[in-house]
RNA sequence: GGAGAGGUGGCCGAGCGGUUUAAGGCAGCAGUCUUGAAAACUGCCGUGGGCUCACGCCCACCGAGGGUUCGAAUCCCUCCCUCUCCGCCA
């Protein structure tokens, strides 16, 4: 949620900010709602003095024993007044507070101005494409052999968007998430966690998947009890600051989980149906930090690079993409997308997103730290970003690293989380 | 799932219809004293919101949500969570 301030004295500024990520605020119907919450809620509070004074009054004309038959007439009918103004006020701040979550985070300064992701910004290129000798092959055939990725199998158990794995191929995709795992947490300063992925409604809304996108998510419901699968480990990461006053020396906080993720991909119907780049249930390995505001923008850096490395370590080409303003998402006020090299599609895909939320989760949830300076407990920064998508750096290693016979060479930093094996397949 | 005990400010803890404007203590901050420190003493010290140029004034919040009442931390109802024991279980 952005500052709800801003709705209110700066409606017009900010409404420009947001049309710069193509989002259309509807201000003359936010301020008119807003001329009515002021009226109202003046009103309101004014009947509430009347009720406590006159109240209070009542108590001290009995503790002395007088007659408090002229003050209780004063109170006459004002309950229900009452009752009718606080009605009308929690209606008219719960509209404005569902306008809120549905507003997007404001862009940075340095967020480039864009429609759509072909106006996204290279920033670096890293590695070199291999050359190869002989007729490329994409990674659903690479696992064909053996049923190493058999997306029949998956289909056949729960329909389409889900892959089984196997043998070496399975192990290479555990290898892979074990390695970065390790990488954050001994190289990187990341704090290893491991999080439910079955959350509560208000979890979600914290990080901003509700009430705006609930569509993308799945769902169980037990009883009265709905829970959402996590699309994500920066849900359940980033909400462990909820409703926290986070003391200054605690910061950064800097956390990474290895978990499923997963997403109902409504409205993506079509796009990559073929092979294991776009599933219902994937695996990731997440970084999270939470940080002092004045930090966020160093550290948005810092973790870009701690999820370049994971890619640059495993030998895998890669482009990094300041995203423009129409390609961020709903949380994000910047982001960098990493994208890695896969040969058989002769282009690089996303296989990371790193994002500076500011303060946009933190004040959905509640998430302070105790500034020294003013002793004050003040919004927090917030940042997660992938470490990077296990299911695609598979993908992208089986495609990178494949040779002639349809074998696939292990990565040297990932042979000691396969038993020493140099080749799979 | 069953039985019992609890949820009050950063922490401890009193309050169980109206002198509560949430006592008191601890911790913290500032000051006095001191060569310095400690002790002692004095003051400050929850969160969110509204109105105001401002000084300030006001509203809400005692696990959550309802209810009773002129008035609720306190009484009633529903729910949640924590702890102890029992049961079940990877």
């Amino acid at each position: 949620m952005i500052d709800p301030l801003l709705l209110r004295t700066q409606l017009e500024a900010t409404a420009a900010q947001l049309a710069r990520r193509g989002f259309a605020l509807d201000t003359v119907a936010l301020a008119a709602l807003e001329a009515e919450r002021k009226q109202v809620q003046t009103a309101t509070q004014e009947l509430q003095n009347l009720r406590n004074t006159r109240s209070k009054a009542i108590g001290q004309a009995k503790a002395k024993s007088e007659d408090t038959t002229a003050l209780m007439a004063e109170v006459a009918g004002l309950g229900d007044r009452l009752k009718a103004d606080e009605q009308r006020l929690g209606e008219i701040q719960s509209r404005l507070a569902e306008i809120a979550l549905r507003v997007p985070n404001l862009p940075d300064a340095s967020a480039p101005e864009g429609r759509d992701e072909t106006e996204n910004v290279e920033q670096r290129r890293w590695g070199t494409p291999r050359v190869f000798d002989f007729p490329v092959r994409d990674h659903v055939e690479l696992g064909v052999h053996d049923g190493g990725l058999d997306s029949e199998a998956g289909a056949r158990l729960s329909g389409t968007r889900f892959t089984v794995l196997r043998g070496g191929v399975a192990r290479l995709h555990r290898a892979l998430a074990q390695f970065m795992l390790d990488l954050h947490t001994t190289e990187h300063g990341y704090t290893e966690c491991n999080v439910p992925l079955l959350v509560n409604p208000e979890v979600m809304q914290g990080t901003g998947q509700l009430p705006k996108f609930e569509e993308d998510l799945f769902a169980t419901q037990v009883g009265d009890t709905r829970r959402y699968l996590i699309p994500t480990a920066e849900v359940a990461l980033t909400n462990l600051v909820r409703e926290s006053i986070l003391e200054a020396a605690a910061l950064p906080l800097r956390m990474t989980a290895h978990t499923l993720c997963f997403r109902a991909e409504a409205g993506s119907g079509g796009r990559d149906l073929r092979g294991m780049i776009r599933q219902h249930q994937f695996e990731k390995v997440e970084l999270v930090s939470v940080v002092r505001p004045v930090d966020s923008a160093a550290e948005h850096e810092r973790m870009t690079r701690c999820a370049e490395v994971v890619l640059e370590q495993l030998g895998l080409p890669y482009r990094r993409l300041l995203l423009c303003t129409g390609d961020m998402g709903f949380a994000a006020a910047k982001t960098y997308d990493l994208e890695v090299w896969l040969p058989s599609q002769n282009t690089y895909r996303e296989i990371s997103s790193c994002s500076d939320c500011t303060d946009f989760q933190a004040r959905r949830m509640q998430a302070r730290w105790r500034n020294t300076d003013s002793g004050k407990p003040e919004l927090v920064h917030t940042l997660n970003g992938s470490g990077v998508a296990v299911g695609r750096a598979l993908v992208a290693v089986m495609e990178n690293y494949q040779n002639a016979d349809g074998s696939i060479t292990v990565p040297e930093v990932l042979r000691p989380y396969m038993g020493g094996a140099e080749r799979i397949g």
